[in-house]
DNA sequence: ACCCAGGGTCATA
DNA sequence: TATGACCATGGG
């Protein structure tokens, strides 16, 4: 069997045994801007509270992130932790968003490099521009992280040290080019990761135990 | 007390 | 190009 039908087969079990993830947790495309900031290297939780606390203040907004002193954002986000580094990073983000004309703009004429633009923006680097194409603005991207590259090398089907543009590669051309598939693929990678099998990412117990080891014929 | 969590930047070799 | 230090909170 193929790798690429591998990565099908993984995903549809995967599918089966979590159900609909309905990610990004975020009313407005801003907010899944911010939050994938936020989130970087930190336990969703604490960016999540981060992002409620924003919002009590009235202060999720490009305008508002822009107006406000960088040490007052600062102590907003604290939760999130790397709280100093990550204010810049925000304000960074929207700056950028109005020099493009503001989200709604972006939304509507993606231009054809806006994943190079986006990475040109400090404090946004590979896996932080895909979770803003995919799930703020639709775009067909797989996103790679820790919880990736974990599973998919203990299942003997990655080198978890390759680079993040080769492992983008391998999954965007094992699967097909829709935003819908990627979207729930990386929910349930990280939902595989956090609710089922926190410490093995293929334990003996969950909806993947078998496909690794050399047993893909007993499962897949 | 230690380790990790839905990373990225910067300085150094 | 490839490591390593650094950023920092909250929960286990």
């Amino acid at each position: 069997m193929s790798r690429d039908t591998r990565f099908k087969r993984i995903y549809q079990l995967l599918d089966t045994h979590h159900g609909p993830q309905n990610w990004w947790p975020a009313d407005t495309p801003f907010e899944v801007m911010v939050g994938a900031v936020l989130v970087q290297n930190t336990a969703w939780k604490n960016a999540s509270s981060a992002i409620a606390r924003l919002k009590e203040a009235d202060l999720l907004s490009p305008k508002a992130i822009l107006q406000m002193p960088v040490e007052k954002l600062a102590l907003c986000i604290r939760s999130s932790g790397h709280f100093n580094v990550k204010a810049k990073r925000l304000q960074a983000l929207c700056l950028w968003l109005d020099q493009q004309g503001g989200v709604d703009r972006i939304i509507r004429q993606s231009s054809a490099d806006l994943r190079e633009d986006l990475l040109a923006v400090y404090g946004i680097g590979p896996e932080t521009a895909d979770d803003i194409l995919l799930y703020a603005l639709g775009e067909p991207v797989f996103i790679i992280d820790a919880y990736t590259r974990r599973l998919f090398s203990r299942l003997g089907l990655l080198q978890s040290d390759e680079p993040y543009e080769v492992l983008r590669k391998k999954f965007e051309s094992a699967l097909q080019m829709d935003a819908g598939i990627f979207n729930q693929y990386h929910a349930l990678i990280v939902v595989h990761a956090k609710n089922t099998c926190k410490k093995q990412p293929v334990c003996s117990e969950c909806c993947l135990a078998g496909v690794c080891d050399g047993v893909w014929k007993s499962i897949l």
